[in-house]
DNA sequence: GTTTTATGTCAGCCTTGTTGACATTGCTAG
DNA sequence: CTAGCAATGTCAACAAGGCTGACATAAAAC
């Protein structure tokens, strides 16, 4: 039987989504999609004279209120010098505080100041405000599909910190 | 009625997919799933000395066989400084082909030589696979979807520019 | 014939990734 | 208690790949 561009069955049977040519547009989709989305923080970092390294290292610490150095290297994947670097600014320019840990003294436990949390509201507006217009464009079921496919393409690693994160809640 | 998590109504009902745990969910997602979906190519980039600007190139190169400098520039949304020096050295490296304009002598046209179209097949293979295995687990409807949010994300220009690639097909 | 367009190139700067080496502090096991 | 390992910080050097500004050439367009 003949099917419609697009259509497809429930498990594996014509698969026409995963064609050469379905899968060269998915590729291109996260291309065009992820410069969009990291657009908006981009230009705001950019008055600022930051980076996008240093939003990340922002936003997880705001994620994971007094995380250690050690965590967030194994979130964000770089090595200790790279993020050192764009830590050692934010502490400097007072948008983060670092604490020796209690139990263990050796390890540093980072939060966010009042001025760094102002920093990540206004990077995390802009960014929402992005991401919020295209689900509610999309729909809930799209937004469903949307993450479903992003999870099954992080490395298992990742997939298991991005698991942990999102259970947890803030 | 209450609603069950993750759950919702098919326009503008409740909304849980719009709540900032919810973004913020969708934003991590594109962080961690960008990451993989840029890993292995850049392994076998990395053996040959390239790096992810030159696989850009390739890519966008093979979609439009005979693609002018300028439009190139235009995907890619980079300096002419900045692609220049990418493009010269797939040149120099026999992996891709600048032939002068017939039309208009100005341009330049831009082709994979054999070596180049190699290459691409091996980058090509390694993401597809990954997104082949993504979308395999998640299923059609979850692919349209991932499509419909990464498409809403995109700059309007670069949606244009994507549709009209997708459209033309190869 | 002047101006604009498409392209290439040189020089220099910035961010952010890397490796390697080394120091300090504090926990932990023997 | 001491040896060793762990968590962190730091210095130096390098590379990729963005950026700006300036300048050159050839061809098209007006």
């Amino acid at each position: 039987m003949a099917q419609g561009p697009g259509g497809s069955g429930q498990h594996g049977e014509t698969l026409l989504f995963l064609t050469d040519e379905q899968l060269r547009k998915g590729i291109e989709a996260m291309f065009f999609a992820y410069k969009g989305f990291t657009s908006d923080p981009d230009r705001i970092l950019e008055e600022r004279g930051y980076g996008r390294a240093h939003h990340r290292a922002i936003h997880f610490i705001h994620r994971s209120h007094g995380t250690t150095v050690n965590n967030l290297l194994a979130i964000l994947g770089v090595t200790k010098q790279s993020l050192n670097r764009v830590l050692r600014t934010l502490i400097e320019d007072g948008l983060v505080e670092s604490r020796v840990g209690t139990r263990d003294k050796r390890e540093r436990h980072l939060f966010l100041t009042e001025r760094g949390l102002v920093l990540e509201r206004e990077l995390s507006d802009a960014q929402q405000a992005r991401v919020r217009d295209a689900f509610r464009a999309a729909g809930p079921g799209a937004v469903a599909g949307f993450r479903t496919v992003l999870e099954a393409m992080m490395d298992p690693d990742m997939r298991r910190r991005y698991q942990r994160l999102t259970e947890n809640g803030r």
